[in-house]
DNA sequence: TTTCATGCAAATGATTTGCATAGTC
DNA sequence: GACTATGCAAATCATTTGCATGAAA
């Protein structure tokens, strides 16, 4: 379900600010920091303060329009409804590749077997030593 | 191999203050907060800055004695001589349940052989829904 | 003795909050 | 018109840095 429906059916006002907010979000289908949406924004209505920012995407969060996780550089936000981001993170490198969903389909079966855990289904995101890292310290 | 020797290996001096740090994270095989640490290292040495043990964490880190990751609740620390300490984060009520590595083996084979990524050994965090928290929005 | 490590205080950077005003429904 | 959302400025929180002093090797 879109954002901008799940806002108005939860009383929420759909301001330009939020409206921008899901935009980029709906753009950009790779993850976005606070600071790579509020120079988005504040590309298209200057006059926006980070504040609005965070609290929107706070508020986009508690609806469930937007997902967040933390990454080695900092925390990250993607929009809920698209399909799966899962990344493999080098800890050396930093370096972040994509990563199919079908890897995880043993785990997935094993975790809700073993733990009753409902594992995200939208995004995984895994550390370890890219194949350029592999063996260096 | 223990952390004494590492520093001293690489020139690092063997202060009363890093000898707590390691200690704590010795004692404690779960996950520590800087705030944990610098809790405990104040509980014995009073006077120890909270600079001195983020410096020290750092140290540790880059001498590959301590481990490094973040969690929703923020940075933890663990050390790297232990076993592995598998978590599955709950994102609604944010608990933390442990997970044995077993479930890991077929990702840890596919991972390797599709992206020539190597996944960490000691410290996997997924995030997901606990069985309680399974089908509540 | 020489150099590294520490404590202190101040700086930083990201995020949060209080409050008066502006904008949406 | 009522009530929510916003901009602004100031507060907060974790972490980092500069610098003079203190303590290991």
């Amino acid at each position: 379900m879109s954002c901008e429906k799940t806002l108005k059916e939860k009383q929420f006002r759909l301001t330009p600010q939020r409206q921008m907010i899901i935009d980029i979000l709906h753009m950009n289908s790779d993850h976005l920091s606070a600071e790579d949406i509020i120079n988005y924004v504040q590309g298209h209505l200057p006059s926006v303060d980070k504040s609005t920012i965070y609290r929107n995407l706070d508020l986009l969060l508690k609806i469930g329009c937007v997902y967040k996780s933390e990454s080695p550089d900092g925390t990250i936000y993607h929009h809920a409804d698209e399909g799966h981001h899962h990344h493999l993170v080098c800890s050396k490198c930093n370096r972040t590749i994509d990563c199919e969903e079908d890897v995880f389909s043993s785990v997935r079966k094993m975790l809700k077997e073993k733990y009753g855990f409902q594992l995200d289904s939208k995004h995984i995101v895994l550390t370890g030593r890219c194949a350029n890292c592999k063996d260096s310290r």
